[in-house]
DNA sequence: ATAAAGTATCGCATATTTGCGATAATAATT
DNA sequence: AATTATTATCGCAAATATGCGATACTTTAT
């Protein structure tokens, strides 16, 4: 659906400014860039906690290297789920998907 | 990856199981099952919730209503995000996805 | 029981994502 | 500074998901 922009981002600003810096600034409309750009950076946080390359990761995946940076890369928001899983998978961890309501007062507990 | 089982599962069943009855039988490997069923359960709660039929909610979502019941279909994997993310905005909600470490004695604070 | 509304499933064209090599760009090491 | 390792980006083929009409099946209402 949305296209490319045409900076180049990469995941460890987002991730920057995610943890180190305090997020004071909420833009009301960018809640998908945020969470997008959260994916990836959940990516590249577990890969690098894991002390993986992409290039390692990817082999543990099954694909090649680019397409794990392809992954991280913060602006990229064509993820399939099967591709999360096989993600997750080699890092042993489980995708959880949540579609949580945007104006609940009080979300449904879990 | 994983191939469509041969019995046709629906996703009223699957909730069912999940909300109704207690799940006390908790089979270690089929987290996966699990999970992508309950993004099917999520979607047809969601829908049903707000009042409306599939074919409604295709027409919000900008498809047919032979794409919503797949969605629906617990038995369906091959979910991309961006179709999760046009569901999600149809229904006023976001997509939240998380990598959990399936091993974490303690869940990292939401 | 019939009709109507809603849902599931099939098939195939179209669109999108992945696979992956090549290469450029960065970062780390020596 | 020169290697070496790592990551980013491009391009296109192959695989996969969506678009969508048709139709069967199910449930609900009359």
């Amino acid at each position: 659906m949305a296209k490319k922009p045409p900076t180049t981002t990469d995941a460890v600003k987002i991730l920057h400014n995610r943890y180190i810096k305090d997020d004071s600034k909420r833009l009301e409309s960018l809640k998908e860039e945020r969470e997008k750009a959260y994916i990836a950076g959940q990516i590249y946080n577990l890969r690098t906690q894991a002390g993986l390359s992409q290039a390692q990761l990817a082999k543990l995946v099954g694909t090649t290297q680019s397409v794990i940076s392809r992954l991280e890369d913060a602006d990229y928001d064509s993820h399939s789920l099967n591709m999360l899983r096989r993600i997750a998978r080699a890092l042993h961890c489980k995708v959880e998907v949540r579609l949580v309501p945007e104006d609940a007062k009080l979300a449904v507990h879990n």
